[in-house]
Parts: structure tokens; C-alpha cells; sequence
DNA sequence: TTGCAATATAAACACTGTTTAGTATCTTTG
DNA sequence: CAAAGATACTAAACAGTGTTTATATTGCAA
């Protein structure tokens, strides 16, 4: 049945039509400004077509989020690959803080808005992107506390710990509280900050 | 000119009517279901009547969100009378973190939500606020720093860490990234990360 | 009483996500 | 080959959104 073959290709054409749209307008107009009737109109399809594709506006959302992950990994690729712990911590932070600041628009997917998530509660899906970054984080951690001997045991809870303090430092940095409070020299205070907090807990 | 007065005071009665309005329904819809023509409708208006008490709906969300101030400023009340500087961080970081765990909506007009920042831009307002808290932080990371020695120096840099690390906490708990991380025991899981963050500055 | 200023609004504009009912095309079957 | 059926698509509607404009009503001063 080649010809069935051909209509699911198809299929899985214009689904990747209406992603690639959605990526397109929310890098123009940012996600506030992404609709399913700009996409409509961009692919010259009607916007109830998109809804024969997508249940809602929450699944383009969801995998949008998805296609960040894989951007993340980029920044991370030189943290996959060191073999020190505690170094590797400084690169995963660095990498997080940096794809952070240059993605405005797919971090909020990722770690801000709650209708990806939406979409995996209704739809009773997992977080899988965002557990495997957390695993490693976590991994990470427990070789970390062992290398070093430190004083927190539980590598979850330190892996929350520098999760909170590279997510807080992003967001705060993105919603402009940063500059507001530091008027000027936003590049500097990040990256010092971020020196701040990794050296709290590991250079001792 | 008695009259004159009078009529001041009906317009300022009418424009906190529009404010208690927003507050009540934000709080009951969230501050996404907030709309303008849900508040007219509320106070039985039309929703033109509200754009001649204020120039948008940025302007009211700016008003909630300084009205959010004066919530949070009750959870910091023991901070506010602790003498010593160490444990006045405690109880900032405490109070931060239940007042945005207890408060999701004030705590996103404040921290998160770029709407009302957006009216500080348009009529060039400070966040002042904003600004008293942080500045407040940061004198008494000052006095730590000294009556401690710590190693770190500059104490606004030390109040950025801080508040990155507690809103990064309250944000990743917000939005369920926290509970799709690690189930269940969400409370415990947030102390002990708060614990963590200020025993790996102070503990030593 | 006339005239002016203040106050409020109906209606419109340009959007949003989503659903429904209907059409047109393409495929399979008798 | 024609009829029947499945598939793909869309026009139009529904129920919202923020905001503006022109109009009407009201109350006060001259």
C-alpha cells in the first residue's frame, strides 16, 4: 500500500508545514504574539485546517517547547562531554545562563509558560526533555558531592538548588528587574552573579 | 471651592472602585482572565468609561502590582524587626518564598509578568518598590558580609544571588516544574532547597 | 435660559482561539 | 464506468479580547 504510505507523508508534511510557521512567527512576533490565524495565513491554509493537525494551540506550543530542548542541547554539548564533575556543574550553568539569555522566546516555552505544560496534563504526557536535563544536573551533583566530600548530601536537593539560581538569574534578567534595580553593565552582573552562586557551594 | 473637591474625591471613588474591581476578579480568574470587560461589567459600567480613569490596562496591572507590594511588605514584617543581619536573611528568603508560593498572582504581576513594567517604561516611572526591597536586601547583605568576613565582597551582587535563588525557587514551584521533576513532598522539597541556598553562603 | 464642560456609553475596529456545518476532491467498491 | 464513501479543506459563526470614536446625557456657570 504505497499509496497509503504517500497520504501519511503527506500528512506529516503539512503538520511540519504549521510547526515550521509557528517557529518562524514566534522568532518575528514572540510567543505573545504568536496565532493560529497568523500561521493559517502565512501557510495559505484556513485556521480550522491547523486544528485537523493539532488538538489546540497548546500542543504547537508543546512541541515548539520540544525543538527548544534540542537548541538547549547545543549549549550544553561542551558539558556533556567534560569529564570533572564540579567543572562540569560551571559549564552546565554557563551553557543554561547563555541559551537562557540568547532564547528569550523558547525559554519561556520551556521553563515559564504553563501552556506546554497544559498540554501534558491533558494530554497525561512527561516532561521527558525537561527530566533528562534534571537527571544529568542531578548525576552530576552526586559525583560532585562525592569528589568534593561537601556537605549537602542530597544531589536532588543541590540539583534544585542550582536550577533555582540559574533559572531565577535567567528570568529575572529577561523580565528586566535586573537592569532595573542595576541600571547598565547587565553582561557583567550575570556573569557574576553566576560566579557568586557556583562558588558558594564548591569552592570552599 | 468645596464642589470642585467633591468632585475630585466621586472621580478618585470611581477609580479605586475599577482597582477593588481588578483586584477581586484577578484574584478569583488569575490575572490571565482578567479583562477589562469583565471589571466594567462587575461595577456596571461601560468598559469606554474604565480608559477615562486610566490609560490602559498596563496602568492597572501596575496598580495591582503595587498594590502586591504592601501584601508581601506583611510577610517580611519580622525581618524588618530582626536585628541581626544574618538572621534577617532567613527571614527575607522565608518570607519571599511563602509570600509567592501563598500569593501566585500578586507574585506574577510583581516578578514574572511584563505587562506592568511596560506602563514603568511608557510613563518613564521607577519601580520603587521593586527597588526598596532590593535595596534593602542588599544593606543587609552589607552588614553580613561584615560582621561575617565572607568572601564575598560586593553586597548587591550577593543580593542578586539571593533573589535569583528565591525567585527561581518560587517560579520553578509556580509553573509545576518542580512537582514533574520530583513528585509529591512539594513543601519539604522547598525548604530544604531554601536551606540549602542560604546555608551554602552563611554556614561555614 | 443658554452654553459649556464633564461624564458615560453604544458601536465599531481589529484582533484572539475554537467549532460546526458544508463542499469539493479523491478512492474504493459494486 | 458510475455510485458511494472517505478525506481534506474551509466559510462562517461563536464568544471572547483591548481600545477608540462619535454621540448622548448630565450638571453647573454665566
Amino acid at each position: 500500500m504505497g499509496l497509503a504510505e504517500r497520504k501519511e507523508r503527506d500528512k506529516a508534511e503539512l503538520k511540519d508545514l504549521i510547526l515550521q510557521a509557528a517557529k518562524r512567527l514566534m522568532l518575528k512576533d514572540g510567543q505573545e504574539g504568536l496565532s493560529i490565524r497568523k500561521i493559517a495565513n502565512d501557510i495559505e491554509y484556513s485556521p480550522a485546517t491547523i486544528y485537523l493537525y493539532f488538538k489546540d494551540k497548546d500542543e504547537i506550543l508543546h512541541e515548539l517547547m520540544e525543538m527548544g530542548f534540542l537548541k538547549m542541547n547545543k549549549y550544553m554539548s561542551a558539558a556533556f562531554t567534560e569529564q570533572d564533575a564540579v567543572r562540569r556543574i560551571y559549564l552546565i550553568g554557563e551553557g543554561y545562563v547563555k541559551f537562557g539569555l540568547e532564547n528569550k522566546d523558547w525559554y519561556y516555552l520551556m521553563f515559564n509558560s504553563d501552556k506546554p505544560m497544559k498540554h501534558i496534563e491533558k494530554c497525561r504526557e512527561e516532561w521527558d526533555e525537561g527530566m533528562l536535563m534534571f537527571d544529568f544536573l542531578a548525576n552530576t551533583c552526586k559525583e560532585a558531592i562525592q569528589n568534593l566530600s561537601l556537605k549537602f548530601k542530597d544531589e536532588r536537593i543541590l540539583a534544585l538548588h542550582l536550577w533555582s539560581c540559574v533559572h531565577g538569574l535567567v528570568t529575572l534578567a529577561q523580565s528586566d528587574r535586573i537592569e532595573i534595580v542595576e541600571a547598565g553593565q547587565k553582561e557583567s552582573l550575570i556573569t557574576r552573579t553566576l560566579d557568586s552562586m557556583l562558588i558558594s557551594i564548591f569552592d570552599r
